[in-house]
DNA sequence: GGAGAATTCCATTTGCAAGTGGTAATTACC
DNA sequence: GGTAATTACCACTTGCAAATGGAATTCTCC
């Protein structure tokens, strides 16, 4: 399972996707409609400004906002910020990869099938966008 | 990723599972052979037994076996017995289903996309068995 | 430039996964 | 039936994710 932070980071940015071109959001009223506990979710938009996915304004008037486009930023890019590993082992890992102790990777079974369920997992994330959180409009 | 708990557990199934048929395997070999503090692995497949995957006999000689022939038991399984849920999320959970108290599913589009990614996984981690953790002979 | 509204930053608490220690129960063997 | 070997069980400690509290900083508007 993720997360509970990035469980909240999803639902956070569908809400600011949601409201793309909007102006400022606030983190109060973000925190009152995804019902997320106000102060963990600064920490959680905070961290994703500084990886450069949202953008903030201070003071009156202020709030957060997507930096750019909801199209240029995939889910995987996402999950890698906030919960750092996709793959279901580190030895498995792109990003975050890290040497088993206690196989030999060019005879380990483990390492092929987790591989296997790693590829089939970024073939969905890494094609999908914060875009694609958009909710169709009720006909 | 899945929890330490559940990457020893994927080790220890693989040894055992090397040893098929060849009587009982100390905790302590297992332990030892792959880099597993002993007390957290005796929790381990105490757990693993209670749920059938594994037989134990008590005293000398004694030790941990598989109980039924490796292709009986899916790594989705075993999974779902010591880490929980495979899903992504709590509202695409087969198994372990909890709703979203902030979303209406018929509408939300997070939804959609993590049953796209747990299939992905499942279908994957459904279809492979214990016996795939075996390692193929060098040639 | 002062007041209020918002994010930012830091420090602390809480809760659960990970890991440890010690003792009881069971079995095999002499 | 006694001893050694092994799993089973229970209670505790540690470490990190989750959540909270409060003060500092920045910005807008009058």
């Amino acid at each position: 399972m993720l997360s509970k932070k990035t469980q909240y980071a999803l639902k956070a940015l569908e809400y600011l996707v949601a409201h793309y071109n909007q102006g400022p959001v606030l983190i109060s009223e973000i925190a009152e409609k995804k019902h997320i506990p106000l102060k963990f979710l600064e920490n959680i938009l905070l961290e994703l400004r500084h990886h450069d996915i949202l953008d903030s304004k201070k003071g009156k008037g202020g709030g957060y906002m997507l930096r750019t486009e909801p199209e240029k930023t995939s889910l995987a890019n996402v999950i890698r910020i906030v919960e750092g590993p996709i793959a279901m082992l580190p030895c498995v890992s792109l990003y975050f990869y890290q040497p088993c102790e206690s196989c030999d990777q060019t005879q380990c079974r483990i390492h092929d099938l987790f591989i296997e369920a790693r590829d089939a997992i970024l073939n969905v994330l890494e094609n999908k966008t914060l875009a694609d959180l958009r909710q169709t409009a009720l006909v």
